[in-house]
DNA sequence: CACCATGTTCCTTG
DNA sequence: CCAAGGAACATGGT
């Protein structure tokens, strides 16, 4: 359940429930999650160790603890892949089918499940040293956007999943961001123009920001079984159980009539991997003047 | 059976 | 050395 806002959520749900917290036991049923932390390092380092303070920093959460022999504080980071998930349950309540890392807590275990086994849960930090600024940091003005925009012939949406550009993105807020800004996905980075630069600047952060609003106010089933739990960015998946109203403008909206033009939305396959846009409004060649008015009511929020 | 899936890293190519 | 493109990782849903 990954990209900035999710990881968010879910850190401010974690962090009340783990701290103050001692770890009493750690049992790993997948080693590679650890990479390239080992197994015997791993437990040996955690157990008996307590959660301090929980944070995120991109895609990652940061939990810091307190060693229980000497002063010396432990940084565990986790990423969530594609399927990762985190949750508490009842330490009674046998843990799921695909749960890498079990951490018992007394009354309850802190659970690290994973599908697919794509994320990770380390003593290992190198990742976060190849990451760029944080979204809604000063460093991340539109100065630094701008000019790192410049250097790159990579279509924009591609550009936007590297995380060395600004963190947090994915491939569903990728799309959602250039569609709040008007600007084709197809766009050679370099290529924008400043007023582009300055919406699609504004668009990110609103999209964003939009989602972690969304994602605080829903309930969400952090351990239930099934396809969503925390998955608040399914916007269709939450509408067919009721009573959230459709929160994705283009992702996974093939086929179907833009919000904006009524156009029917497109997907292509960029980096092999899939894109989403309004080719009414998101023109390569911008002529019209119905664009951006979806992002002027997201900002005025 | 075929294709698709929220992400990152590694290898190859230019 | 760098940028860009694609495969690989592993499992499940449709």
């Amino acid at each position: 359940m990954p990209e900035l806002p999710e990881v968010e959520v879910l850190v401010r749900h974690l962090a009340p429930l783990l701290k103050g917290k001692t770890i009493r036991d750690v049992t790993v049923r997948r080693a590679k999650i650890l990479q390239p932390t080992h197994e015997r390092d791993f437990k040996q380092t955690l157990t008996g160790a307590t959660f301090l303070e929980i944070k995120r920093r991109g895609k990652y959460l940061l939990f810091t603890l307190q060693s229980p022999r000497k002063r010396e504080r432990i940084l565990l980071v986790g990423h969530l892949g594609m399927s990762g998930r985190m949750y508490l349950q009842p330490s009674a309540k046998p843990a799921a089918k695909h749960a890498a890392v079990i951490f018992a807590l007394g009354k309850f275990s802190f659970i690290y499940e994973d599908t697919r086994y794509f994320g990770r849960l380390t003593l290992d930090p190198g990742a976060l040293a190849r990451l760029g600024p944080e979204p809604f940091a000063a460093e991340f003005n539109e100065e630094y956007f701008s000019r790192a925009l410049r250097q790159s012939v990579q279509p924009i949406k591609v550009k936007l999943l590297d995380q060395s550009l600004v963190v947090g993105l994915g491939n569903i807020y990728a799309s959602e961001a250039l569609f709040l800004a008007g600007i084709s996905p197809r766009t050679a980075a370099q290529n924008l123009k400043p007023n582009q630069v300055r919406r699609l600047w504004q668009a990110i952060r609103a999209v964003l920001e939009e989602a972690i609003r969304f994602g605080s106010t829903v309930p969400l089933d952090w351990a239930g079984a099934g396809t969503r739990n925390g998955l608040f960015y399914y916007g269709r998946a939450e509408q067919a159980s009721g009573s959230y109203e459709e929160r994705l403008r283009v992702y996974d909206r093939a086929g179907q009539a833009c919000i904006q033009c009524g156009s029917a939305i497109k997907r292509i396959v960029q980096s092999a991997r899939s894109t989403f846009y309004c080719p009414g409004c998101q023109r390569a060649k911008p002529s019209g003047a119905s664009r951006a008015k979806v992002l002027e009511t997201v900002l005025v929020k």
